[in-house]
RNA sequence: CGGGGUGUAGCGCAGGCCGGUAGCGCACUUGGUUUGGGACCAAGGUGUCGUAGGUUCGAAUCCUAUCACCCCGACCA
């Protein structure tokens, strides 16, 4: 390929939208284009990526037996209904009307449509199982699209999904696609890292996300130093410490005035005492219907999801202190287990960690008042003990004896679930087993964010100057770099060069741009390509051009008679 | 949706308080000099100042409304 043809228009200044390294990154190379908040352009640099990394997909899937289908982005409202998401799913789910009024949706994940295929087709047990996937455009509509293509409303999705008569048989088919999920990052050149989560809104019991490591990432995963425990912070738990015993001597809670003390690290401080023996109350709306009030130990902090799960609810908030002070009449900085008026919440519940406490603080229920020596296996009456505290670094690890939780962020690319009926059983996906009766099928979904993955790779690597695609998703292997267009010799040996990579199944690049060299060096560094090949007027007059690594400092000298061969050895041999 | 901010040339920005010929850098075009890490000189083109209304002799500037976009938070297979 032809800089001239290729459509590469690089930016030497940041458009300022962009705070994320990949997102400036992408835009200054030329990769993508912003058409509007969340909805990209991929341009045919940022195209050639997506291409590649489908590619990998495909052929991972391929090998799971499932096949490629394609269904349409715009889907009639009456799926949705039958299912029951179309009053389930927020504004986040984009609806339309056609010319004659009818409902229609912009898919933001196909299950609906998947199972109406499935359920035209297939009768029986023969059948099954059956995995089949897509690689579409999907589209949500972000409350708060950013980041690029790291969190669009139009992005890029493979999602596949199988079909079983039996849980034995989605098993299979969800650890089959676990490790083709690994395969594909792994082939991808991606650090990351395969944790238990949350199931969220998609429901399903079991579910697996897999993460690029970067420190950019908006999620934060927990994972054991010692065993291969692994899990989103939303989801993590820690192994839980024992009740503490009650010691002969405790005596007996006392209050204390605490003026104008709120807060668990102004109380402490004020009573001398660390965070970790203090408890801390906390009051939530639970789907806009009750609330609930939430003890965890002084230090740690509620974990809505786990508390949302714990509930069974749907979305679990904190009211305004006006609202707890007035509504519930509860003494706000000043709340806590023992002798709660419970008589406006439903239910105390309290995290584990607070049953291990010895000689505590807590609140006393009375503005500017805290009670000392409170023993929470003595002096809290309450009987409900759950896990809904974020763990933290440190935390012992709940698989294994000894080992420590750590922390590092990351970037969900991809996620593996066991749906179970949930959509099979409203949308009557039947099918007749080996003893002729008819069956639910039970499903499995399983989606990457292909764009996503992209961006991930961009966060994970790149450097000052620009990108450093890893070799098997660079838009092309060589940047073929000829510093002189007007020698008659350079340009030549150029083309012959880039001939004779192309001609061996090698992307390249040739950068034929009249430019000086200082730009094209600076673009090729941007860009990204794993390799260099630089033809200039001074290497050619000793019989050379140089080979670089985008990602090496140093440099080779190859001879430019040989230097098509030599170079296909070399790149043959790493990529 | 709550809080904050920004819309002026393709990109990055100044101008706005204090109304009076719309500017700078990069990019682009032409000519010349340069030529191995984003060159230099000269000349040139480029705008409904986000949109609509209002105040005024006169609005990028003041007022009102509205839209879009960005940041923080809440939200998120």
């Amino acid at each position: 390929m032809y800089w001239k043809n290729a459509f590469v228009h690089t930016l030497r200044e940041v458009p300022s939208e962009a705070e994320t390294i990949s997102h400036k990154l992408m835009l200054r190379a030329g990769m993508i284009q912003k058409l509007s908040a969340g909805i990209y352009n991929y341009l045919p640099l940022g195209l050639r990526v997506i291409r590649k990394i489908e590619a990998i997909i495909r052929d991972e899937m391929e090998k799971c037996n499932a096949t490629e289908l394609l269904m349409p982005m715009v889907i009639p409202a009456e799926l949705w209904q039958e299912s029951g998401r179309w009053d389930y799913y927020g504004p986040e789910l984009l609806r339309l009307t056609d010319r004659k009024n009818n409902p229609f949706l912009l898919g933001p994940t196909h299950e609906e449509v998947i199972v109406d295929v499935v359920r035209k087709s297939v009768r029986s047990y023969r059948d099954l199982p059956l995995c089949l996937f897509q690689i579409q455009t999907k589209f949500r509509d972000e409350v708060r699209p950013r980041y690029g293509l790291m969190r669009g409303r139009e992005f890029i999705m493979k999602d596949a999904y199988s079909f079983h008569a039996d849980q034995e048989s989605l098993e299979e088919m969800y650890w089959a696609m676990y490790k083709a999920y690994a395969a594909i990052f792994g082939r991808c050149g991606l650090e990351f890292r395969a944790v238990e989560a949350d199931s969220g809104t998609i429901g399903g019991s079991v579910t697996h996300e897999f993460h690029v490591l970067a420190d950019s990432g908006e999620d934060t995963i927990a994972f054991c130093d010692s065993c291969d425990y692994a899990a989103n912070v939303e989801k993590a738990a820690a192994r839980q410490p024992l009740p503490a015993a009650l010691p002969a001597d405790a005596s007996m809670p006392q209050e204390v005035a605490t003026p104008g003390r709120t807060s668990i690290e102004d109380v402490a401080s004020f009573l001398a005492v660390n965070p970790r023996d203090t408890v801390k109350m906390l009051i939530y709306e639970v789907d806009s219907e009750y609330y609930v009030a939430v003890c965890v130990r002084g230090d740690l902090v509620v974990n809505e999801v786990k508390l949302r799960t714990v509930l069974d609810a749907k979305a679990v908030t904190i009211p305004s202190d006006e609202i707890v002070r007035d509504k519930l009449k509860l003494a706000v900085g000043s709340m806590g287990p023992r002798n709660f008026p419970a008589g406006t919440v439903r239910e105390v519940i309290a995290d584990l960690s607070v049953r291990a406490m010895g000689k505590s603080v807590c609140g006393a229920n009375r503005d500017g008042y805290h009670l000392t020596n409170v023993y929470p296996v003595r002096d809290l009456t309450f009987k409900r003990f759950e896990d809904v505290a974020v763990v933290v670094e440190g935390d012992p690890c709940p698989r294994c004896d000894g080992g420590r939780l750590k922390m590092r962020k990351g970037i969900e690319v991809g996620q593996v679930f066991k749906l179970g009926e949930k959509y099979s059983k409203p949308m009557s996906l039947t099918f007749l087993n080996d003893q002729d009766s008819p069956s639910l099928m039970t499903m499995g979904c399983y989606g990457i964010g292909v764009g996503r993955t992209a961006a991930a790779a961009v966060e994970q690597h790149h450097d000052d100057d620009g990108i450093i695609w890893p070799a098997a998703i660079a838009p092309y292997s060589v940047a073929l770099l000829c510093l002189d267009t007007g020698s008659e010799e350079v340009y030549r040996l150029s083309k012959s060069i880039h001939d004779a990579l192309e001609k061996n199944g090698i992307d390249v690049l040739l950068d034929d741009r009249t430019e000086r060299p200082g730009v094209k060096f600076k673009d090729a560094d941007l860009i990204g390509c794993p390799f260099r090949i630089t033809v200039g007027l001074r290497g050619v007059k000793e019989g050379v051009v140089e080979f670089k690594r985008r990602h090496e400092k140093s440099l080779e000298k190859i001879s430019k008679d040989s230097c098509a061969e030599t170079i296909l050895k070399i790149i043959g041999r790493q990529s």
